[in-house]
DNA sequence: GTGATATACTTCGTGATATGATGTATTATA
DNA sequence: TATAATACATCATATCACGAAGTATATCAC
């Protein structure tokens, strides 16, 4: 798919698989792979902006000899996907010019 | 808005404007205007991608004084739209992963 | 036991592109 | 006659997805 396309839709993306409670890096990964493929290197940038932003907590724990970065969100990353819903609406009326009928029913 | 959020969309979205019928870059701007603001750099920027991937032809003519290049979409630019539409059904599917709920109806 | 695969995170370079700032030039309007 | 509207162009900048390549351990099949 156009790498264009998902350009503000994946932090949030990566923002909703941690909203449900503490989960690393790989896991994301995994459990993103349904909706969309995201490579590692995309992923772990992602997660250091929202880090950043301070959107994310971070703690490193060890887990069977590995180290693993275990990560929460923050009110700050909650605040960021209630603002995306509303940037959506907006776009939502974008496709339905782009699309000239309702583009939600699709 | 999230600038981010846009792209991917806002090319789509001149070809859906000019899919209509000939017209020209500040008209496509006044007609964009209620659904997404965009400024003329990016406009033109996006025009002359459009015309360099062949999606759109060009002929410049003289308006009142005025030189204007009118701008005709190509079956090459209907297929994009056509493709965007493929597309934005993954990205429906991932926005329902992030808000949980079915994404179309809000 | 050894080679392959899975787990787990990192760094670097590249290409795509939205946007502000700035410029040029003519026409219409107050 | 100054100001706004029309109309297009160029440049620099910042953001960001992604491939490539690297490091390191654990597990599993043969």
């Amino acid at each position: 798919m156009d790498a264009q396309l998902k350009r503000g839709v994946l932090d949030v993306c990566v923002l909703a698989a941690i909203k449900d409670g503490e989960t690393y890096g790989y896991k994301i990964i995994k459990d993103l792979a349904p909706y969309t493929e995201m490579s590692e290197s995309t992923l772990y940038t992602i997660l250091k902006r929202l880090e950043g932003a301070k959107m994310l907590t971070v703690r490193t724990a060890e887990h069977s000899g590995r180290l693993r970065k275990y990560y929460c969100i923050t009110d700050e990353g909650i605040r960021r996907v209630e603002e995306f819903r509303e940037d959506w609406k907006e776009i939502l009326a974008i496709i339905k010019f782009i699309t000239k009928e309702d583009a939600s029913d699709e």
